[in-house]
DNA sequence: TGCAAATACTTTATATATAAAATATTTTTG
DNA sequence: CAAAAATATTTTATATATAAAGTATTTGCA
């Protein structure tokens, strides 16, 4: 059952540190494809990509507040890209009625679409880039995931 | 040996993508954590931490170009953050002899200090918010990341 | 009812980030 | 050797990012 170690462990703190910054560089290599294919394939963002994917959950659209609390961004941040995305005519701001303050916004028709089309090679990027995992050992991965996660110290919503 | 998944599977492109998202999101709440302790114990970045991290491992200093490659950052980058760091008084540009060009780039004794007194945090950071990790399944995980990494598409260097 | 506090959002200042252009210097080559 | 190509770095334009300050509006409560 236990299989012997490549090499010999250093300190748990050292070990967790060593996996720590793979973790991390892998995470940054899959990203940078994604923002590089992101850019190359439909001259967009993973920023904008993310806040597009986000409104494609919420037909009704979302509040500016509600949007930067999904993305975990400041509200300021979400300010620009959303600014950007609506020249574009992916997005439009709707006021809301009875507070003049805030606003909902909400994909259009065409962003909709754009975003479906760009989701889909997504998946497909990913799926590739994944292919080592096969689907139980990628369910399994997960959960250990989702089992650190819980344990972590700072964690806001799910 | 065989667990029971916990749920049905999707198809393997699906259960791939919701892995990928779930590592992004588990990255990027260890990672906002760093931030924040950085800037809140040493008024510091994660950017200029890692520039430092780079430059302590070369006692005579890296060229601004290695620096980047090192970072995988763009040139100008690296540029920008070396400029403040400079301020700060933490490293110095030594220009190289026989290339008016070029110069090193090199932490100050001041500087390695610094960054000695901010690793010894950083490693105790990731040591407690990993602690759901022991050493050995640390070290496995690591492995299991290597593997994927050796199998994505584009990569450069080690 | 009237005003202080809270809320929703934008603006500002600063630091990353990239790609592409610009600058300076060195190397290569015809 | 002189012009072209390559190299090392910085500068510029643009897009994220945050924290903190500012604006407008709404709410709570004395």
């Amino acid at each position: 059952m236990q299989n012997k170690p490549q090499r010999a462990l250093a300190t748990p703190s050292k070990e967790r540190l060593r996996l720590w910054l793979r973790f991390l560089k892998t995470t940054r290599s899959i990203e940078a494809t994604v923002r590089e294919r992101l850019r190359e394939e439909f001259g967009t963002t993973l920023p904008r990509f993310d806040v597009m994917a986000a409104l494609s959950r919420y037909e009704e659209g979302l509040k500016m507040s509600q949007l930067s609390t999904v993305l975990r961004v400041s509200n300021g941040n979400v300010t620009g890209i959303v600014d950007r995305l609506a020249e574009d005519g992916f997005l439009v701001r709707v006021p809301v009625p009875g507070d003049r303050r805030a606003s909902m916004v909400r994909l259009t028709k065409r962003g909709l679409q754009e975003f479906e089309r760009q989701a889909c090679e997504h998946e497909d990027w990913i799926g590739a880039m994944l292919q080592d995992f096969t689907a139980e050992e990628a369910a399994d991965f997960g959960t250990r995931l989702e089992t650190l996660e819980a344990s972590l110290p700072i964690r806001r919503g799910t």
